[in-house]
DNA sequence: GGTGCCATGTAACGAGTTACATGATTGG
DNA sequence: CCAATCATGTAACTCGTTACATGGCACC
């Protein structure tokens, strides 16, 4: 259920359609929400149904028609209500971590390669938050209300992928001690 | 596919009836994996089917018959060849994120409210963090390999909390000033 | 002429959740 | 006597993934 509300989040900042909220879940949306375009394309049928969200068809010239959505006030009432309910903290699905934790199996060098792999991954997406920080978070003081709250999603971000590094280095530490 | 694996790395640890796994889910595994007892089930039958984990029934006295489950000379072997696969980043799903995305929609009170009340929950799962460690991790030294990788995924556990806290006050902080 | 982007889908499957079901024993 | 714990499941459902499909246009 909780995808229907990235949807109307995200279309809250613009309208979309599907492809284009797809690209969308590919990047800024998709660093908290991730989804792919086939369960957007089927969430966004239901959204219509509900009355949560208009689509209206928008003709193109050398390019394929398009199905442009928009959130409505009853969308966007629902979103408000939803914001303001207790939120559950994320489930754990930590795939290292289970390789970790049977970590005693195999030749220690396979562990260390893994944590350098992970290390790597993460590195590339911190690299990738500090390209958005630096291009569309220049000047947050003078920007809306909108974009500031967008700043602390990708601070999240930021912090978490320095966090997941620190581990990966104190953990290989720890590992080339024992 | 990868509840399996969890289970399998589980079963390393000890052989456990499927009452007894659910509940290591809602602990120490589970804090990197989470599962209800109707999915773990499920993958139990699964899993013997496919002859990497074997079950026998048990007798008890004044309790229910349970079936114990070690995982076989087969499902070792699996799982230490799925060890050394290149594990993927998690798919992020932070309800909370999507809240804070759209947070211009609401009172700035209600997002501080979420805000605080996802600290709480987090600064909960750290105390029991805590908890474990020092009750279980004490003697980390004399410890063998299998307590010292577990203990690996249980820092993986406080630093995520402590970064979570950190990003709360942060995120507050930024709030108040605007 | 081939690759890649734009744009939208169907179909089949697997993973995960929620509700419901049963029945014995232990402890307050 | 009531609630909790032990122990295992079925059934219905939603959510999410993977594979496949189509067709035009732009660019090199």
């Amino acid at each position: 259920m909780s995808l229907s509300y990235a949807i109307l989040a995200s279309l809250t900042e613009t309208d979309c359609s599907g492809y284009d909220l797809a690209k969308r879940f590919d990047a800024s949306v998709g660093f908290f929400w991730s989804a792919t375009h086939q369960q957007i394309y089927k969430e966004l049928r239901k959204l219509e149904e509900s009355g949560w969200i208009a689509g209206s068809s928008v003709a193109q010239e050398g390019r394929p028609d398009k199905k442009v959505f928009s959130i409505t006030d009853v969308g966007r009432e629902n979103l408000r209500n939803w914001i303001g309910k207790t939120a559950e903290m994320s489930a754990n699905k930590e795939e290292i971590l289970v390789k970790i934790f049977a970590g005693h199996l195999v030749p220690k060098p396979i562990i260390i390669e893994q944590l350098q792999e992970q290390k790597r991954l993460h590195q590339e997406r911190l690299e990738v938050y500090r390209t958005i920080e630096n291009s569309y978070f220049q000047n947050l003081s003078n920007s809306s209300d909108a974009i500031k709250f967008q700043y602390l999603t990708l601070l999240r971000g930021i912090r978490m992928e320095e966090d997941w590094l620190s581990w990966c280095d104190e953990a290989m530490n720890f590992l080339n001690i024992i």
